[in-house]
DNA sequence: ATCAAATTTAAACAGTTGTTTGAATTTCTA
DNA sequence: TAGAAATTCAAACAACTGTTTAAATTTGAT
């Protein structure tokens, strides 16, 4: 699908602007000239700026869930034929999107902030594709149901999504932390962000599981 | 401030309109037309298209965080010399915006997915009212710091921070939890979101504030 | 009713947008 | 190396953008 050299420069380099900017204010001449091409290879190589944008999103995309879906396979495989804990299950969720984010300037973190804004706005063909992926996210049902048995389906969604606020706003969100807290928070370490998402949406998880109202054991 | 009759329905289709998509693909033609108005009349009673953005952000960005605001005291007031509850804190933090998500077909329903697209992508202008805004929200770690006296203002903040994520989930992105619960969960009413809400935010304060992980009384 | 200020209007403005063109150039194949 | 295909290039395209203009109209006070 990616052949040439230009192709990937443009990609590259629509995925940084889109990643700062909405869409519709990044002028394919600022992508091409950005990426030292001529303006006229945009749609020799792709067609249209829609399309472009389309597969600046379908590059990485699938790749993300493909990595949530995996690590959900191996926690399952390794708690069989028991469920898993409900923070491996929470961990296969988080993960991938803040390790993400957290690549050090790299294309991934730039992605991460695009899909920020893909999911507010963008193309009806990017919605389609964003909600073909919320689709795929009702796999994490299956062993949290095992694993919070008391808990009804909606009470089971309506977890999954506070958590994937919680992860959103953990993924992109993290200078206006920085400016909440004067400095107090570090938001340069996934793996600490990871570990405190997964126990914040734990906890809401059991207390929904608990019936109404959190657990109060101190 | 807002005289003109023109000036209020340029003002209410704006609105509307910049709720709908990003402001950069809604015209000035877009928005004078619906209001039955002469495009000109834009860049008499504003000036320009900017400061039409940043005057649609204001006629309600103050009035959320002052009833926020409004909550707290009242709830500190109510429980003096006592600290508030918990989930009297996360009910002032989440009850404004949900239930102003929520007025059927409203105007501050309209306003507050507008305010979704402002927090991803907006003139700087309206990063820096959305950035002083949120220095507003720190009035919250005051009674947090009381009622969790274990956490560290770092764990506040984290706490904090994801709340809002679940918070602003909870306001905006409802057409995903549908989609993902196969219509299983009721999104249109208000005080129960704001249950559900307040409930899994306040068990991630708590095992927040019990060291690491969530509490397992079950 | 009169005059001045405020407002509305249609038209034009200059600049930018994504896209297309057709010739030049490079790349690959036979 | 000859020739065909793929790619690049500068230039132009029509459409649309926010903004401005200046005349027409409405409004409101005297």
């Amino acid at each position: 699908m990616l052949t040439s050299e230009t192709q990937r420069k443009i990609l590259d380099e629509a995925e940084r602007l889109f990643s700062e900017r909405h869409y519709s204010t990044v002028t394919l001449r600022e992508i091409t000239s950005a990426a030292g091409v001529n303006i006229a290879s945009v749609n020799y190589h792709f067609g249209s700026k829609n399309i472009l944008l389309r597969e600046v999103f379908r590059r990485r995309a699938l790749d993300l869930n493909r990595e949530r879906l995996s690590l959900l396979d191996a926690a399952e495989r390794e708690a069989a034929p028991e469920a898993p804990s409900l923070e491996a299950v929470l961990f296969a969720l988080a993960a991938p999107p803040i390790r993400w984010s957290q690549e050090a300037d790299g294309a991934r973190a730039r992605f991460m902030r695009f899909l920020r804004l893909c999911r507010v706005d963008a193309t009806e063909e990017i919605r389609t594709l964003i909600n073909r992926e919320i689709g795929h996210l009702q796999r994490f049902l299956v062993p949290l149901a095992r694993i919070l048995p008391q808990s009804s389906r909606a009470d089971l969604c309506w977890s999954l999504h506070h958590s994937l606020g919680v992860i959103h706003e953990a993924t992109a969100e993290l200078d206006r932390l920085a400016r909440l807290s004067d400095g107090a928070c570090h938001t340069d370490n996934g793996e600490e962000i990871i570990n405190r998402v997964v126990g914040f949406c734990a906890a809401g998880f059991l207390a929904a599981d608990h019936g109404q109202g959190a657990c109060t054991d101190a």
